[in-house]
RNA sequence: GGAGCUGUGGUGUAGUGGCCUAACAUGCCUGCCUGUCACGCAGGAGAUCGCGAGUUCGACUCUCGUCAGCUCCGCCA
């Protein structure tokens, strides 16, 4: 039934035929997008990835021919040997990019028939995101994932270019590594030749890239999958991709400096967009004061406002005595939303509790004044200089959260970006790019009773802040510096320890003790007693760059075969169970009940 | 580990205790149709309402549990 391709050969995708082709013999391959049956003439868009072209069935090409046209269906591939033609007049079909000509068929093949698929092959489909991944190759037919991939495509390539141009060299990593503490649960691979040993994947190349510095490679870079056995978000995925990059001999400026540079090809090339170079630069500190978020939106204002100082003589006891014991107390305005409904406080109060916040204060600013249930703890000229304080003019609403400082800045910087969303207070073709600096380099874990590292545990301390790491290691800054993208975070880097006294005062504040260290990183703390460069980098998250890039909600739209929420992949249901007789191998054995 | 939303022919939805012998659109099948492009017209097939308990005279509808998908918190150097 299906017929072979033999003796055939295309002449040119579907998507691409012009009318220079008119009068022209062509082949065209391609999937059925859709028949429009005429009984006596029949009208094929045929589909390939660079587009579509209508092709005509017409009796003319003989009655055996033409029966097999009439038993054509929606996804059949075809193979179709005809003479293109400008269309005749007035059946110029403007909406499409080849609706100007069309090719008459002589011959064709049916090279694949195909059940009906279970979701139109369409942009703007609004399937089940369940029927999209179990049919993924199906999904991936429509033009708007092909794009997608096609855009991933050129960007890691203009990547590539770019740094080969930089003199920087692509070097490959092991996948099968060993498990490190700190950092995310790693993903574990048993051993069959070391009963009870286990390889973990990499969370990403960290070390091994800061081993190509010690071996003199001078500027590497990788594109590189990452496996982080941790619970997924839309823009997590268990296993993902990154350009991982390091230089030697540098200083922070010089990784931020290429890292724009590339970045602002990127733009340039996919999109003729000009990025002002240098970005800005926003400390950790004050990306945090202003917009409660180390990765800070910054294409619309509202930004928290601190009003301890006008708040903290007042009779309100929840803001008082949050102060009293080193919280904050802060508001955002959000300008013209005195007419929220009650109900609508109380969802915002609601979607502030999720970050921790307890409560959610409020003034409502009208003409008369500002109305409000807690006026009644402060004098007019507090009420006053609350408003001064927060710009508000009648109309506006303020919403003022009183907690630790932690919550505080979670609380109300997810308000905001909830408000701006609410108020569509952002302009969707903004690209706002920006680097937070000086991060801290360690961060206490309430849990574990102990300093664990920021970013990772070979970042350096800035020169100035070293004294610090024994006096008061929380005050200590990091040579660490985030990318950031419409508030999304999409890389990440610093320059890296490479004195091994700071780098055994760095295990020293995260509490592993010199054989643990050993233990661990042995092998890089002896590639460090033979000569180590001073080196830096940074790693971008090529999923999510894209995904920003190509204006989906979610990095799974530029993933060819993501995983679900429960890291299952829908189309090949993975994970799944392995014989007996593999885990034996293995020296494996599960708590699991069989039956499961 | 936790919170919320969703689950009804292939697909998208409607149906808030009896009106449901489950509706609509689209897709699919059959027939007609020589210029359509979301072709049109006529007819037809197709659903034990995610799964399991319970409440009730009666459950797609209410309750509980469970499974799956999504969003989020925790987690993610």
């Amino acid at each position: 039934m299906n017929e072979t391709m033999e003796g055939l050969k295309r002449s040119i995708y579907c998507g691409l035929l012009t009318d220079e082709y008119e009068g022209r013999q062509v082949t065209l391959t391609g999937w059925v997008n859709r028949r429009r049956d005429h009984g006596g003439v029949i009208f094929v868009d045929l589909r390939d990835r660079e587009g579509l072209v209508q092709v005509v069935f017409a009796p003319e090409m003989g009655e055996e021919l033409f029966a097999k046209a009439e038993s054509v269906r929606n996804e059949y591939v075809l193979a179709v040997c005809g003479k293109v033609r400008k269309r005749p007049e007035g059946t110029v079909n403007p909406n499409m990019a080849t609706g100007d000509i069309e090719v008459m068929v002589g011959d064709f093949r049916v090279l694949s028939t195909a059940k009906t698929p279970p979701f139109y092959i369409e942009d703007e489909i609004d399937v089940d995101e369940m029927v999209r991944l179990k049919y993924r190759y199906l999904d991936l037919r429509r033009p708007q994932m092909q794009k997608s991939l096609f855009l991933r495509h050129r960007v890691v390539k203009c990547m590539r270019d770019f740094l080969a141009e930089q003199g920087f060299i692509d070097i490959e990593t092991p996948v099968l590594i060993n498990s490190t503490p700190e950092g995310a649960r790693d993903y574990l691979v048993p051993s069959r030749l070391h009963e009870g040993k286990f390889y973990a994947l990499p969370q990403s190349p960290q070390i091994f890239k800061q081993l190509l510095m010690v071996a003199g490679m001078d500027r590497y870079y990788q594109i590189a999958r990452c496996f982080r056995d941790e619970d997924l978000r839309a823009d997590r995925q268990p296993e993902f991709t990154q350009l991982d990059v390091e230089m030697s001999f540098v200083s922070r400026d010089d990784v931020l400096t290429t890292t724009e540079e590339m970045i602002a090809r990127l733009y340039s090339q996919e999109f003729g967009y000009e990025i002002k170079t240098p970005l800005p630069r926003l400390s950790y500190q004050e990306a945090m004061d202003r917009f409660g978020s180390d990765k800070p939106d910054l294409r619309f204002g509202m930004e928290l406002i601190n009003i301890a100082e006008e708040v903290k003589d007042s009779d309100f006891k929840v803001f008082r005595q949050v102060i009293e014991r080193g919280g904050n107390v802060k508001g955002i305005n959000a300008k013209g939303c005195a007419g929220y409904s009650r109900k609508e406080i109380d969802d915002l109060t609601k979607f502030a509790g999720i970050y921790g916040a307890k409560g959610l204060a409020y003034f409502v600013i009208t003409a008369e004044g500002v109305k409000a249930p807690i006026t009644k703890f402060f004098t007019p000229e507090q009420v006053e200089g609350i408003v001064k304080k927060m710009q508000g003019e009648p109309g506006d609403l303020l919403l003022f959260v009183a907690d630790e400082p932690s919550v505080v800045a979670a609380s109300l910087g997810h308000l905001r970006l909830e408000l701006a969303k609410q108020l569509n207070l952002v302009d969707k073709n903004e690209i706002n790019l920006l680097w937070v600096v000086d991060f801290p380099l360690l961060e206490y874990d309430a849990e574990e009773k102990r300093w664990s590292a920021m970013h990772h545990p070979f970042t350096s301390p800035v020169e100035e802040d070293l004294a610090l790491m024994e006096s008061d290691p929380g005050r200590v800054r990091a040579c660490a510096y985030d990318l950031v993208l419409n508030g999304v975070e999409i890389g990440g880097g610093s320059i890296r320890i490479h004195r091994r006294e700071v780098q055994e005062k760095m295990f020293n504040n995260l509490g592993l003790s010199q054989e643990e260290a050993q233990e661990k990183f042995g092998y890089l703390l002896d590639a460090f007693q033979y000569g180590v460069p001073p080196h830096g980098g940074i790693a971008l998250g090529i999923d999510r760059l894209i995904m920003l890039m190509a204006k989906r909600e979610t990095i799974r739209d530029v993933i060819a075969f993501p995983k679900t929420q429960s890291a299952m992949d829908l189309m090949c249901q993975a994970p799944s169970k392995v014989e007996a007789k593999q885990l034996r191998e293995l020296h494996i054995k599960t708590t699991s009940s069989p039956s499961k």
